[in-house]
DNA sequence: CGATTAACTTGATTTAGGTCAAGACCATGA
DNA sequence: TCATGGTCTTGACCTAAATCAAGTTAATCG
């Protein structure tokens, strides 16, 4: 199943560990295989966020909708990556966010008793969570401080330097809408930055 | 030794799980009571940040400085809370921030080194890390919505919600510098919402 | 293929919050 | 004790970015 060997590959490459075959039977049996078409949800506002997934391929945006209607992007997620509202993943509250694929997606989902299982028995896995534990951690801090002392352009830039993906496999509003900004307001950043 | 009492009880409260006499002359082995007094600085910006420090008692902000002298504080921690600037920690690069003791301080601290020891040899331990990692998580999430959809004085009322110590154990500019504000700001939100 | 909708640009105007400046109110320590 | 420096408030002014509006270009789909 080339869809699991993409996420074996990751797996072992993220944690340093090989998986064994019966690791990766357990890891099989509970990862489901799960296709969105765009504009499909993966989760929705007031939904308790059940399952997280892997991206095998396509897209996804995280974000929530303020009482004025104006849609506010916290994530933007490609392949290789996570996709969940960890917070009520964790918690199982339900979620303050909704989860759309942008392109069509496939992902690879488990429930939250089920990683607890995988990180008790696979230890390619629980090593695996912990790198990723740190490099979202990394990740938000950067964010944090990019958000309270960066200029709109400055935000921008550093966008084009850590995430130069983005820029081919988002919308510009999309990506204003990440960096915080109305749309009118990155064209204009833009065509300024381009002279 | 109170200090470490705290830091145990602390450990097992979080994880769930109890610390052997074994756990603990191990942890108070490689766990250095440290003192710094107001105005101290537990980070320089450019240094590595060599040591996490487990906070007994006393308060501490993580900030950085922009090209034009303006500070921006990250951070605010108090009793209980974990200090360092984990990219620096974790990676062994030089920091960007700087860590600093708002009131005479008293850590526990200890290296990434041997922080490993501990997530390998104590059980409780490492599952304190787990459910911290959790916890970040979930508050950076929360924090970086904050910023991104909410006004001011939302902001500010968030922080009342949350954190109702901070205003107790903090400066009025500090509160502002946390929360993205200028202090004049910040006194005008709290003049309007007296009324 | 056109037709419809979504994405992007450009200009005019508004606004939330920042900056600058001055005074009031404090703690702290020699 | 009062001087000194940090903190908070208030007012006048400024600016980065949002909003509103209209037109243009680019995708999508029957």
């Amino acid at each position: 199943m080339s869809n699991f060997e993409a996420f074996f590959n990751y797996i072992q490459e993220i944690s340093g560990k090989l998986l064994s075959e019966d690791d990766k039977h357990l890891l099989m049996a509970h990862f489901k295989p799960k296709k969105l078409r765009k504009r499909q949800y993966f989760l929705q506002e007031g939904d308790v966020c059940k399952y997280i997934g892997f991206i095998v391929k396509g897209s996804a945006r995280t974000f929530t909708v303020d009482e004025k209607g104006h849609e506010h992007i916290l994530k933007l997620s490609l392949e290789n990556w996570w996709l969940a509202d960890f917070e009520s993943f964790y918690l199982l509250t339900p979620s303050r966010f909704n989860i759309e694929a942008l392109e069509d997606l496939e992902v690879l989902q488990s429930t939250n008793a089920q990683i607890e299982e995988f990180l008790k028995h696979i230890p390619a896995f629980a090593a695996m969570s912990n790198v990723i534990s740190q490099n979202y951690t990394i990740a938000n801090q950067k964010r944090m401080q990019a958000a309270m002392s960066y200029t709109a352009e400055e935000r921008y830039e550093d966008l084009i330097n850590n995430y130069p993906q983005f820029l081919k496999r988002f919308p510009q509003n999309m990506i204003a809408s990440y960096l915080g900004l109305s749309p009118e307001t990155l064209s204009r950043i833009r065509k300024n930055s381009f002279k």
